[in-house]
DNA sequence: CAAGATTATACTCATATTGAGTATAATAAG
DNA sequence: CTTATTATACTCAATATGAGTATAATCTTG
């Protein structure tokens, strides 16, 4: 019952899409070609030895820079083109190189998904909600979801529900891409649009690296080999979108036990110099990483 | 740059693999074929009208009961066999139903990692010690990962490490699957062989679910409508392999507001009856299960 | 039917972690 | 040499967690 039969089955071709993201000056930045419009893809070709190697090889020709981490997103059946294809997404985490691929740019993710950032006071939620409220038409369970999703006072704002989101905002036909769904209201919501369900897999990226950040160390793949704690706050605040605690933070951070001083210090910036860190690579081996949360008997 | 060009492309077939889970009287199960030897499969059918349609039409065909879950696991490029296939696994929660296609069965899954089991003392760790570091003679590297993994002491066992684990031993050669490898050693570690890759898919399952109970509420998936508190918990010692601190256990639960009091009691039994709680599914759309930990600010 | 076994449920309490804030230090700019 | 600016160090109340004890309601058995 295990052996190959071509006969009858379905045969496919497979891409690989890749959310490349790197941050730069606080701007969390992914890899884009067309202009913006379309995350970078390609084929599987019968030289790659692998899914990941052809992922690998694949992004070397749009970006110097190696990739540090590499981690796979979701795979699909793509109904909106041939029908005939599987697509496998994976999330790339390096720093920003220059874009050599025509047409191939890095663009902040928040030009994508603007009401992600909560960093500053945007405004934006509320003509969101407005639109979001007239399409649930009194229907509870639908404003049910919006009020957990989007929250009315901003204070449950769960920062990883970025998918769920929009995928709200797409039902809703408020993004340009649910075209096929629904009649796109005629003030969607702000945003780019992208080809196709490009901007889902971007959410899913970002959703993932959101929960990821805090329970795993994979912040140090965006950084320098030495930076400061306010440039690792500040990438994780790009990242969750959202401002963080400063004297927290340092604790946070000091309790993982993560980093450590170089001895050197930045200099000819405003302020006190502040003390440079670097990543203690070493401890990946030793430590788990996993948030244990069970009431355990020992 | 994105037109279809099966020209030099690399076209695959496609097979959906199940980690199909139940839990029955404290033991977890997984859905196998083969009498125990591989995980039940098949190929994407053109009917198929997406993976996840695919998979669920798949597996109905072996148990009658519907699956509540259904989560992707990993894809990969099947190099084992003819090298031109793509395996998609994915991670199913049911409860268990007779297995009615031949030579299908419910197994416990320790039968497969007998030293994943921690509720009562196994003795299995020391001989399986013995063997690793044997295997890692001096090496302070090799040392220091089964230190972390397999821990020494007990006391700071991981258990979501499960894959990290089962690597591990397959790396050692000291699992009857390494034997492309390395020289598998004659006294392998003990646990039950599958074909190709498969005990490494449910290795991978497994993990991911011993981490998901503890922020997702997916146990449900594997009770009854009704039951007591107990059952709860010996649901999830089941999944994670450890025995749970009984009053804090319940407090946990009751913190997270997610299940309520039927009304009604168990009978009969031993001891003083035990309240019946059933899930309160309407949080599901409500809630965010997120476990946040980024120090914010308010 | 009473005593004991067995399981359920309810509290207690010391310790650790977290949220929120204030205080002090070291530099550059004027 | 004063001020602005950033870094770093503490404080403290509130909350959560780990570990354990106490009491309640049933069944079993002599």
């Amino acid at each position: 019952m295990r052996e190959n039969r071509f006969m009858g089955n379905q045969v496919v071709e497979t891409e690989l899409i890749a959310v490349l993201v790197a941050v730069t000056d606080g701007d969390p930045r992914v890899l884009t070609i067309d202009d913006g419009y379309a995350l970078p893809s390609g084929l599987l070709e019968p030289g790659h030895r692998s899914l990941q190697a052809g992922l690998r090889a694949w992004v070397e020709r749009q970006t110097r820079h190696p990739i540090g981490y590499v981690e796979q997103l979701y795979t699909f059946a793509d109904q909106q083109r041939d029908a005939r294809g599987i697509s496998i997404s994976y999330l790339a985490l390096s720093r920003e190189a220059p874009a050599e691929y025509p047409g191939a740019s890095w663009r902040s993710w928040y030009q994508y998904f603007p009401w992600e950032d909560f960093r500053e006071e945007s405004g934006l939620l509320p003509g969101i909600l407005k639109n979001l409220t007239g399409w649930a038409a009194g229907q509870p369970e639908r404003l049910r979801r919006i009020a957990g999703l989007f929250g009315a006072g901003a204070k449950i704002w769960n920062e990883e529900l970025v998918l769920q989101r929009y995928e709200l905002l797409w039902e809703a036909g408020l993004v340009p891409e649910a075209t096929r769904h629904a009649l796109v209201a005629a003030t969607p919501a702000p945003g780019k649009e992208m080809l196709h369900d490009h901007r889902r897999i971007l959410a899913t990226a970002i959703a993932r690296l959101r929960a990821k950040i805090k329970y795993r160390p994979v912040v140090f793949e965006l950084l320098a080999q030495e930076f400061t704690l306010l440039e690792l706050q500040q990438t994780m605040e790009a990242l969750a979108g959202q401002t963080l605690h400063k004297p927290n933070f340092r604790r946070f951070i000091e309790a993982q036990e993560l980093v450590e001083e170089t001895g050197r210090t930045t200099q000819g910036l405003a302020g006190r110099p502040a003390k440079l860190f670097r990543f203690k690579s070493a401890v990946l081996e030793e430590r788990s990483f996993t948030g244990s949360k069970l009431p355990l008997v020992r």
